[in-house]
DNA sequence: GAGGAAAGCTAATTAGATTAGCTTTATGGC
DNA sequence: GCCATAAAGCTAATCTAATTAGCTTTCCTC
């Protein structure tokens, strides 16, 4: 019945695109609306403001996470399936900051957010990735969350460009990996 | 000479505890102003910008965990060091969750920039932190970056709500540190 | 006690987000 | 094929926050 125009799925797709060319910080009314050739409060018909679009952006980004970080794991165990999940959440951070950025700093708006839904299918993948090194009941959750921990840490200092010395961050991402791996052998 | 009234400092300090109260994002030149007594604009006599201002408190932010995190360690050594370190800087980032966040998510602005040199005195008391763990001079480097990584995700996550199970985070900060003990000791 | 710079102020501008209310267009039902 | 209607756009207007311009006051130096 509509005007067959753009859906919101389009609207925030193209929110995504700029957040990472131009920083999530960034992403504004204006300049979305500009990429997507109508005027700024004609995005109103799709989102309900600008917290809703970045939230959308969030949502959607976390979801392809898991997409990816669900695939990459595929026959996958132990060390191989750490670096695995480790090097695809990094590319990730790498090729898409801005979604990167929604995913991780949006604060969830309740209990049946589906930003949440899809943060714990990428924890159910952290999880599956640690199945190998058998790692005790009671301390699987806090293996979780140190790894994700790492993961954000590394993707924060790599953005803001924490990182001074010259030293390639990726040789410290490969250390990363194998003290991590290391470090949960030994918990075992 | 000045008409006595504010510093640099103080519009600063005051920012600080503003950003810690209503968090960084919402620090605005307004909300400040009002703090302070003061119209809007003759802010703008203290600081050139919301950027300027922003990363002044960045700087004292990350000057003021370089302090506490020095007198923290001093004594300490190994375990005993670390535990400190990551103490110290877990505990600023509860009680100054605004600064935290000004410290960690503020671009430097080039080479003499003194949040850089600021990070600089914090790196170097990780660095003073490891001593005792006998690390590889090539090494080093990319353990003080796991550790700050992890220090900055377990921040990040705890303050963005991102965990969601009901185990208790401190807990988790305790295996955390017994993980990376156990981890720079197998580095050694 | 005059001069000048610091520290404030008011008024005005600009950028963005958001709201109100009008217009256009694709369809589903006749 | 015709029309009612809801979706998708648009223009105009409002509101908030940052910032700039230009004026005023106060305090220190000489």
């Amino acid at each position: 019945m509509p005007r067959t125009g753009l859906s919101r799925r389009d609207v925030i797709a193209a929110a995504a695109e700029l957040a990472d060319e131009a920083g999530f910080q960034q992403l504004t009314m204006g300049l979305l609306a500009q990429r997507l050739g109508i005027r700024t409060p004609s995005l109103y018909k799709h989102v309900t403001d600008l917290a809703d679009l970045k939230h959308g952006v969030a949502t959607q980004a976390m979801t392809d996470v898991g997409e990816e970080v669900r695939d990459a794991l595929q026959g996958r165990s132990g060390r191989d399936a750490l670096t695995a999940l480790l090097g695809t959440m990094r590319s990730y951070a790498l090729t898409h900051p801005g979604q990167y950025a929604a995913a991780n700093s949006t604060l969830l708006t309740g209990p049946d957010d589906p930003l949440l839904a899809a943060s714990n299918r990428v924890i159910d993948s952290i999880s599956a990735a640690l199945r190998g090194y058998g790692i005790a009941d009671e301390d699987m959750v806090h293996a979780i969350r140190t790894i994700r921990s790492t993961i954000h840490g590394f993707a924060l200092l790599q953005v803001t460009d924490g990182f001074q010395w010259n030293a390639d961050p990726a040789d410290t991402f490969d250390w990363m990996i194998q003290f991590i791996d290391r470090g949960l052998r030994a918990s075992r």
